[in-house]
DNA sequence: ATTGAGACCTGTCGGC
DNA sequence: TGCCGACAGGTCTCAA
């Protein structure tokens, strides 16, 4: 499920619930996800008011009243939930809830009423207290929804990388939050080929080549557009231009081109390879 | 220093 | 019907 668009849209589905709220209780139903939490996490977290809720990338950021940062990353199959009230008794048995709740790794109980359950099946999952200037977010590469990431900023960031223009795009270090199905739609959307070596949109004689504005542009274009449909997901949201869309037709306009799937670094990239150059 | 391959997990889907 | 492999929206680590 989760790329920027939809980490943010899980996001704003959080403020009501947490923003300016404290931790009543704190539940974890094991011990790990990708990584054990931290010693001392649920101490750490109770009583704490939540002051901010940000996103950075593909990460959740809240700072607690204590000075914490408590980080979320969702990985590949996370998710958050807000719920009125707990549901723990008295239920009529519905087989495809219980089956889903077997992957409720952690509960927030928060001083809204309101609680929050983090459910990650393949727990790829992170949750940690730690410092925002630590890597990995330190790290991170900027927000391209943000003025600074522009043609210029991406042009230097891929200056001298031998990597494919796919597979750089998936680097957070690059630009932060996106992944493997953005990355085919905005290289797509520009018109550029996902084999190109991403140092031929770099900078040259001091400007930035022609491709890294159409790709910049294109890049903040498929998010916001996402953004603004509240993410994709299996249910939900976008149609994607050729994510997933293998032997469809080309959505370009004119284009008789017909999508085809390749595999980079192990991802699946889908592209037109009439109209993308 | 980069880069690719493999690892980490569970679930689903299509083919036989 | 059941079994089996391929694949899934993401990092992270390790060897070349």
């Amino acid at each position: 499920m989760p790329e920027l668009p939809e980490v943010e849209r899980v996001r704003r589905t959080l403020l009501p619930a947490m923003l300016g709220a404290s931790f009543d209780r704190v539940v974890l139903n094991r011990p790990d996800l990708r990584r054990p939490f931290p010693a001392g996490f649920v101490r750490r977290l109770r009583g704490q008011r939540v002051q901010t809720l940000t996103r950075r990338g593909k990460y959740l950021l809240a700072v607690l009243s204590s000075g914490d940062f408590l980080v979320i990353h969702l990985g590949m199959s996370g998710w958050l939930r807000v719920e009125r009230t707990a549901t723990l008794h008295g239920r009529p048995r519905d087989p495809a809830a219980d089956l889903e709740r077997r992957h409720d790794h952690v509960v927030f109980k928060m001083s809204t009423g309101l609680t929050v359950t983090f459910n990650d099946p393949r727990r790829f999952g992170v949750m940690d207290l730690m410092d925002a200037g630590r890597p990995p977010l330190g790290t991170l590469g900027p927000e391209p929804l943000s003025r600074a990431f522009d043609a210029r900023a991406l042009a230097g960031r891929v200056a001298n990388r031998r990597v494919s223009l796919k597979v750089a795009l998936l680097d957070q270090r690059i630009v932060a939050g996106i992944g493997n199905i953005y990355a085919s739609e905005a290289l797509h959307l520009a018109r550029l080929s996902p084999f190109r070596a991403a140092a031929t949109v770099a900078t040259r004689a001091g400007a930035p080549r022609p491709g890294a504005e159409r790709l910049t542009a294109a890049i903040k274009a498929v998010l916001r557009r996402a953004i603004g449909l509240g993410g994709s997901d299996r249910y939900r949201g976008a149609r994607f231009r050729v994510y997933d869309r293998e032997g469809e037709p080309c959505a370009t306009d004119g284009c008789r081109g017909v999508i085809a799937r390749i595999v980079q670094a192990g991802r699946s990239t889908f592209y037109c390879p009439v109209c993308q150059r």
